[in-house]
DNA sequence: GAGTAATGCTTGAGTGATCAAGCATTTGTT
DNA sequence: AACAAATGCTTGATCACTCAAGCATTACTC
């Protein structure tokens, strides 16, 4: 692999691993028909207050842009995982919401995603695990 | 955060920081006018035989399909930072070999990528970095 | 040695994201 | 109360990449 310190390797093989994480993340998802961007999102808006987000909260959520989460959303409010609704203290946001559906859609789609990463991370202990998380975490 | 078995907030947590890692690569590398993938593609040739690498295994090697490499390259090419050469035993491989100017390049990006990422590194102990690369090989 | 399969690469079309600009709306200043 | 600045979001243009198809060339099989 020649010569890089360590600072550097970690950076390569970050990049590389998460390539090929988010690839077999998207194929274990693409039953329930979506991605990983839009699991994300599903999950989030599962666990927050009303199951209502608004888009910035949601782009910080799951590391996009304004614009990012306004083009992810679009396809996901004509499915019918999710619903626009708006602020009545603050007409420029636009909240979004989990739909029963999209709520359904998670569950499932959750234990697929849970069956196939709990198996690649089968053979590292949670010691190491949870290293690996406070170093991510540092990173930030 | 909300509820993540511990296999997906890694993959989660993996995503984001690689977001923000990546970033901070470009902007260090901006300076001298490549990007991340350029850099990488660098460094691989610079440690090759003769500095001379397949399309493939530099695909391999940085992590993207044969056509992105395509597409990678021929920038690259034009600002001769890598050039063409053919296999005389194989008339499909098209070889890139790093120019002069090319590995100038790589050793002054090497030198400002190692400096934020050594930076960035500093309050993870050798043996913590060692498991997290462990621990990424074998999600690999 | 001819025909089929496999390999290395490029190209057209499409995807998922970004950035920059712009529009409403709200907040803060005086 | 008026105006400037900041905030939340959307839109057009662009970028970096992928996939599928195609073209040469090489390797395999009979």
């Amino acid at each position: 692999m020649g010569q890089l310190p360590p600072s550097l390797e970690l950076l390569f093989s970050l990049s590389g691993t998460v390539g090929k994480l988010s690839k077999k993340a998207d194929r274990a998802l693409a039953v329930h028909g979506i991605s990983l961007s839009e699991f994300m999102v599903l999950h989030y808006l599962n666990y927050a207050q009303n199951q209502v987000m608004s888009r910035t909260e949601l782009a910080d959520a799951v590391n996009l842009t304004a614009s990012g989460v306004t083009r992810l959303l679009t396809p996901m409010e004509k499915i019918h995982l999710v619903e626009k609704e708006k602020n009545n203290r603050d007409a420029r946001v636009s909240l979004v919401k989990l739909t029963f559906t999209g709520r359904d859609i998670y569950k499932y789609a959750f234990l697929s995603c849970k069956n196939t990463f709990d198996e690649s991370v089968k053979d590292i202990s949670a010691k190491q695990l949870s290293t690996v998380l406070e170093v991510l975490n540092k990173l930030s």
